[in-house]
DNA sequence: CTTTCACCATACGCTACCGTATGGATATAC
DNA sequence: GTATATCCATACGGTAGCGTATGGTGAAAG
């Protein structure tokens, strides 16, 4: 019978989760067994009993987090309800619950690999389709909903790369008038 | 009398330029005193004759590029002339004249390294600026003109780190539209 | 022609990290 | 208790790159 240990020995898991924080502020090739092993109290030892090699662990990062976000954004709209147009608010409201950290690391770690990128290019695709979707609810027709929805995705990507928080009054201000901006008709 | 040579010799730039050139296509990290020499046919001795360490090179990589661009979106709008409206679409186009991939690099290099976010802040805010004004003079309020900044930058930046290229027909379309969006008043 | 200086090669020691090999520890199964 | 599997420590060899020390070379100045 295989039964779980559940006392205080390592899993996969918890080097893919220290992993996860040091790419989150030092970028990924930060991210190294010897010195991921001296913050797990371990020694490498360790590591490969788990881990084929380094390269194994760098895959499991990213796995780990595109699914953790895949629909994870999707999925709290979707749960907020209302219509197409309250949705677009809402998605623009969510720059501020992410503040994007791993997400840059991993954009940063994508201009080097080329692997990464393609998964990073995915994740993108689905975001803008669903952005775009919305817009179409709303009324545009296609080649203006798949410009906005760029634009807004754009605008969640720039406020990431770029770092630039606003304190949360003028922030939500802007979150409105950006709304007001690409939910015109006219 | 010092003499500049003007033979086969390499100078500061020479390091720097393929150090540019392995910067955008294979990231910061990939930038390295002895594959770099391997490159340029000799050897680190060359190197460490015109730098003090490895860090020189990558601070002198890093303010060339600031140098090269800086003003240099600027000045080409301002060649061009026209109004302030004319300004902006043209500063819309700039996208396709930059692949941005040096800009990406040096992007993902910022996630972290402190000094170079540091730096790359003071460009962002000079380029947000000046579009700023643009809208300024075409009649928006303060805000409003911040907000649109903003939009127009995250879309430029948007362009770079996602890699999005349509055609260029669908492209042209697509900027008008930006364009459209972002000058209408009522 | 020789001296000098700018530029580069060669050789060295050093550090950080990778991956492997092997043995020890601890818990569970029988 | 003994056996077995899981998890980790220790020790080792290997590589890539940094920075230094020192010597060589060609061109220009005198």
């Amino acid at each position: 019978m295989v039964k779980k240990s559940e006392k205080s020995k390592l899993g996969k898991q918890d080097w893919i989760d220290r992993g996860l924080i040091v790419l989150a502020d030092q970028g990924m090739n930060a991210v190294r067994v010897e010195p991921l092993a001296k913050e797990l109290a371990v020694t490498k030892g360790s590591f490969y009993w788990h881990f084929k090699n380094r390269q194994e662990l760098l895959e499991a990062i990213l796995l780990d987090w595109v699914n953790r976000q895949t629909d994870s954004i999707i999925e709290q709209i979707d749960v907020a309800g209302g219509d197409a147009s309250t949705k677009l608010l809402h998605l623009f409201e969510l720059a501020v619950q992410d503040d994007g950290r791993v997400e840059n690391a991993i954009r940063a770690w994508a201009t080097s690999d080329v692997k990464v990128a393609e998964t990073l290019a995915q994740v993108d695709q689905r975001r803008l389709n669903y952005t775009k979707d919305l817009f179409l609810q709303v009324g545009f027709t296609p080649f203006e909903s798949l410009v906005r929805a760029r634009m807004v995705y754009y605008a969640l990507i720039g406020e990431f790369t770029l770092g630039a928080r606003p304190n949360q009054a003028e922030r939500l201000a802007e979150i409105r008038l950006q709304h007001a901006i690409l939910t015109r008709r006219d």
